[in-house]
RNA sequence: GGUCGAUUCGUCUAGCGGUUAGGACACUGCCCUUUCACGGCAGUAACACGGGUUCGAUUCCCGUAUCGAUCACCA
């Protein structure tokens, strides 16, 4: 039997970065074991519908290289993948279990539940639940005689359908990360199946629809192993059991610091996204920042999060999507949570970053000198890519690296200029001038670098004594990347001018 | 509080009875370099605690502590 996961968000806003990974790491699965990813929407909660979120998720996904296979977007043969259009298919199953007597209907309104639960509390009970034993107190088809039970539903009056769980049963489920999970069904309550609004809740409509959509797999954030027995009792109440699929429960990802999970919060604090893309939210327009938006490459993204809560046991590090396909498996993801730590992403950042071609590179310094009123043709742009792509993280970093290359002198770095431009320094400066001007050569950083050897050689000064003062005149800064090859950047004719234009305006220290 | 789960350097982690406890990020130093970066090399740094089991426990078992998840007509 082929592999089928699926991925199943809630449309309720931006997906969380921690989605992206629990999505990632079905995707992987999925390709690795040559079956499909599916991609169901669950937006069973008409109250917290987010326009744009589904689009959002889809796009999100794509960005990553996330491909899915069958579901919202492609189709395929389980459509509609919406569960709010499927809900007579929910509808159909609740009432198979109803006729089973394996659930029930109930009518307490929200009031009665939280007397019940206070009473509950109060008399020191165990759990505050609607259970095997509470229920017998409640208004519901148990305890209602059949023909008030119809009379209330003919009348209109609000309903839910509850699962009728049993007593004293043992619930085992063989996670494939944590192993054999045991929980007394004692524990787990008379949840409701089928809302009032007609539509059901998650637990209803997941395993529904994953015995439907044939899933064998179900990959998910930890959050659901305390329900994930009843998700086995539900299966076997259906008479699905022998085909259910196999559960696997994912670590959390963690805050940086301090307790708890990773919030938005995190991110706004520690000044790093948590949010794929870029999200504004519909209702207050707040802008969320996005990995893509803040400069994370998808493939620095995509390896960042594969390594949080798994790895291959070996000393790699890097892994194209391609290779983390070849070498993921499920046994070795972690079962602690995992701290987020935006550094190693960065890390990896920058990583990719190196990688890029120059002429990916190029367009992205081109727009950002573009943004503050500079002219960088596209030769320009692909040599400060290719010169400063090593050095930095972030793609964005690039033009302000180049910005010595644009540079107008206008002021000059004091400390270089009181310490490094000395006689030598205005010795070193005309001579090197002077060749400059003599040389006909093309204008290439071998080339200046010859050109300047020769000059100082002339000139009798120690290159090394002067290097600084050179970049101070050329660029008015001390530090910055290779003077060669920025210079070559620059051409001959600007830096002739920026060379004489220093030696005009720089004063040397009063001795 | 009940239930379930987790616990190796600051962080991500390797380890699955005998290891000088390995790697990566971060940090520090050195080298490279005209400078700053990059890069290279090196260094600091960990088995939560207490009992067992065993010739021997980071590794297996039981407690304790701590952390996490969950206990809705939300997913």
């Amino acid at each position: 039997m082929s592999v089928r996961v699926r991925f199943a968000p809630s449309p309720t806003g931006p997906l969380h970065i921690g989605g992206v990974r629990t999505a990632l790491y079905n995707y992987l699965f999925a390709r690795k074991m040559g079956g499909k990813m599916l991609l169901r929407i669950e937006d069973t909660d008409q109250n917290r519908f987010v326009p744009g979120a589904e689009d959002y998720i889809r796009e999100a996904l794509a960005w990553v290289g996330i491909e899915i296979d069958e579901g919202q977007g492609p189709g395929g043969p389980h459509a509609p993948y919406r569960q709010s259009e499927r809900r007579d298919i929910y509808r159909a199953e609740a009432d198979r279990l109803i006729a089973e007597d394996k659930a029930y209907y109930a009518f307490d309104t929200a009031e009665e539940l939280d007397a019940m639960r206070k009473r509950l509390e109060e008399a020191n009970a165990p759990a505050a639940q609607y259970n095997a034993i509470t229920r017998m107190q409640m208004k519901n088809s148990l305890t209602l005689p059949p023909t008030d039970v119809k009379a209330r539903m003919d009348a209109g009056e609000p309903y839910v359908i509850r699962l009728k769980t049993p007593r004293k049963e043992e619930v085992r489920l063989n996670d494939l990360i944590r192993g054999w999970v045991t929980v007394h069904s004692s524990a787990i309550d008379d949840k409701v199946l089928l809302k009032s609004d007609g539509l059901p809740t998650y637990h209803l409509a997941n395993v529904v629809d994953d015995h439907i959509m044939e899933i064998t797999h179900v990959i998910r954030g930890e959050e659901w192993l305390p329900s994930a027995p009843l998700h086995v009792l539900l299966y076997r109440y259906l008479g699905w059991e022998s085909t259910m699929p196999q559960f696997a429960h994912l670590p959390l990802l963690l805050k940086p610091e301090g307790n708890g999970k990773l919030s938005k919060r995190d991110a706004d604090l520690g000044g790093f996204p948590i949010f794929p893309l870029q999200w504004t939210d519909p209702f207050s327009g707040v802008v969320a920042r996005g990995f893509r938006e803040d400069g994370y490459l998808p493939e620095a993204t995509v390896n960042f999060l594969a390594l949080l809560g798994w790895n291959p046991g070996t000393e790699q590090e890097l892994f194209t999507m391609d290779e983390l396909i070849a070498t993921f498996d499920l046994e070795r993801i972690h079962k602690a949570g995992a701290r987020f730590d935006i550094q190693k992403a960065t890390w990896f950042n920058h990583q990719y970053l190196r990688e890029q071609p120059d002429a990916v590179l190029a367009p992205i310094v081109q727009q950002q000198a573009t943004e503050v009123g500079i002219d960088c043709p596209t030769d320009k742009a692909l040599k400060i890519a290719a010169l400063l792509k090593g050095r930095v993280n972030f793609a964005r970093e690039l033009f302000g690296e180049a910005k010595t290359i644009f540079y107008t002198p206008t002021d000059y770095d004091e400390t270089i200029a009181a310490t490094k431009w000395n006689a030598d320094a205005v010795n070193a400066v005309t001579t090197f001038r002077n060749s400059l001007l003599a040389f006909d050569g093309e204008f290439m950083a071998d080339a200046i670098k010859h050109v300047l050897s020769d000059a100082m050689q002339q000139a009798g000064i120690k290159q090394g004594k002067i290097m600084q003062a050179m970049r101070l005149a050329l660029t008015g800064s001390g530090v910055g990347p290779d003077l060669m090859l920025t210079m070559e950047i620059i051409g001959k004719a600007e830096v002739l001018k920026r060379l004489g234009q220093a030696l005009d305006t720089l004063k040397l220290p009063v001795a």
